[in-house]
DNA sequence: TCGCTTGTTATCTTATATGATAACTGTCGG
DNA sequence: CCGACAGTTATCATATAAGATAACAAGCGA
């Protein structure tokens, strides 16, 4: 299935909403891993080892089901010669 | 000891460098998310019940030692009103 | 002073992220 | 075909984040 058609799916059930939109940050937050890394030049093995990790965890982070703590990403963006911090959008339609 | 002195003290050794910048990093991802909390106009209490969890545990989240996923960090923002991404600043004195 | 509100701290339990090792797939240049 | 490289997957052990409850402290208006 695609993303276009989970979203479709998830969207048509209000209840789903806010777990597919975590779904979907997932997914921003994946890509904004892997091209940190891949800007800064390295495989998943280099990062590994400037991180003091193994590959597979690398591929774990990157890969699915990824919920990586503030450090851990604080850890891979720093070992990508990056700093983090939040990018927090404000939401148009939030109710309260 | 207040911040300034523990940077002071931090930097003058070169091998805690980067511990010091995850220390700093801390601070800031703290203080986005009680800004985020103060911008909605949310109590701990509010914030809580929004995130069907307790307010003692956001308390620690604001608190000391916060290592939160990304999955909490993105329902608490979710619950101030906001979406989240990484906010990746390229470090100038990145060496390989 | 007395409630009430807001936030903090301590503690226990449970869920899960992370570390580590190993085996596997696909790709590509020789 | 073969070896090297890049990434993936499975699995287990361990560290730790998160849920929950209770008690406490400070501030503040009635």
């Amino acid at each position: 299935m695609s993303l276009e058609q989970l979203k479709q799916r998830a969207l048509s059930n209000p209840e789903v909403k806010t777990e597919y939109e975590q779904l979907e940050g997932e997914f921003k937050l994946i890509d904004q891993l892997i091209t940190m890394r891949t800007d800064a030049g390295l495989t998943q093995a280099q990062l590994a080892e400037i991180m003091h990790t193994q590959k597979s965890n690398i591929s774990r982070l990157e890969r699915g089901n990824a919920n990586p703590s503030w450090s851990t990403l604080t850890k891979y963006a720093q070992a990508c010669g990056f700093e983090l911090t939040l990018k927090p959008n404000k939401l148009s339609d939030h109710r309260r």
